[in-house]
DNA sequence: TGAAATAATAAGGTCAACCATAACATTTTA
DNA sequence: TAAAATGTTATGGTTGACCTTATTATTTCA
């Protein structure tokens, strides 16, 4: 109780748009990533622009205000900190943190974010290896490279994984493909078709980008 | 995300029937507690009778069916489990934990719940001294007296504290009538009026009946 | 026992966030 | 450059949980 200022739908469109690059994000993207509708989509970026949250500029994509980013960045440190709580005391399994965490998110007190930060000794990553931006919504910046730049015959540690669907989470989870993990690319089919890489000596195919490793 | 079968809606309304005694409430008592008025409050009891939640007899009040005591008690079991947590953990003062645990409860999962009673070791009771239901919904009864039928003259120790309001816990926070403490009955106004009572050597007014202190 | 208090129900309205269908505008690409 | 693909807007509908106002039923108590 009394814990939103946004509404839950609210802050899962900010959030799904920092997650997607912030800006000019295609508003169908952002319906297919949310399982709605685009006309839903467009619909809620009319609000969210009246808020002063997005900016639209037709066929070209929403941008995070200043303002939408804040919360957006906000929105993330809190899921990034009950995915810290939930996957090291919690023990809770790696591929099922985001989601679980995700509920929880929304009804999360600015004081109880301040104190669980506190009592995880302010981390600095997710369990998927993602920054956790700070009270300000200062993220820090990863450098690392997408695993399709990746040099085939390269062999690279995985810094961080984007995916948020828990199927895609639940594969990686499979094939161990998890941050701190070292993986060799053995292939990379034609047309940024899947890769075929190496990890613990088992080949694994990925048809998703969705892993960003550092070399 | 994904975490709701009942809503939250629902399970406020269960929640506060069974911290009200679990059979027949009174629904205009029931809207006061939940701020709504008396026609949505009927409303809704309409709804979850349908559900097999509650039965309602005209005029006599609402009462939980065993499904809705099932539900009720997991709803519980969630709060308090977050309770033991934010102020334990988080160190949150004591007058908030209720409210912001409140928050939480709608949005934990079955196995966040388990892996937090595992966390916390199964603690027995929340901060405010109430007991935690265990996975089947079994409670221990807490066997004390009110606050009110303590004889006047007599010292007793505060067992566990009722009140959910937030002002109301933060009265109680202030005044130091917290589970655990010593407290001596000095005198019993008329007609239920209030009590005054001597805590740490200090006089304090009570005019809520909400606390249950064993002897 | 009859008036006052309390409880229940009816009727109609709001709001956020969704939906479908359809028309129209712009961009991409073959 | 025209057709296909993509994006936008309009219209009307649904659902849950609220609201107000008003009427009717039952219980309580003086």
């Amino acid at each position: 109780m009394s814990v939103p200022q946004l509404s839950e739908s609210t802050e899962m469109y900010l959030k799904a748009m920092a997650e997607m690059g912030d800006h000019n994000v295609a508003i169908s993207r952002l319906a297919e990533r949310l399982n709605v509708t685009h006309v839903s989509a467009n619909e809620m970026m009319r609000r969210l622009g009246e808020q002063g949250l997005v900016t639209h500029t037709p066929y070209k994509g929403v941008t995070l205000t200043k303002k939408g980013h804040e919360a957006a960045a906000n929105v993330i440190r809190r899921q990034r900190l009950w995915e810290v709580f939930l996957y090291e005391h919690l023990n809770i399994e790696w591929a099922k943190v985001y989601e679980l965490a995700c509920s929880l998110e929304h009804a999360t007190a600015p004081e109880v974010t301040d104190a669980l930060d506190t009592f995880l000794d302010h981390p600095q990553t997710c369990p998927r290896g993602n920054p956790i931006p700070d009270k300000n919504g200062s993220f820090t910046q990863l450098d690392g490279i997408r695993l399709n730049e990746a040099e085939v015959g390269e062999t690279v540690a995985v810094l961080a994984v984007d995916a948020t669907a828990s199927d895609v989470l639940k594969y990686l989870q499979d094939k161990n493909i998890l941050p701190g993990q070292t993986i060799k690319v053995l292939e990379a089919a034609p047309l940024d078709g899947p890769l075929t890489v190496s990890v613990n000596g088992k080949e694994v195919a990925l048809g998703l980008l969705d892993n960003r490793p550092i070399k």
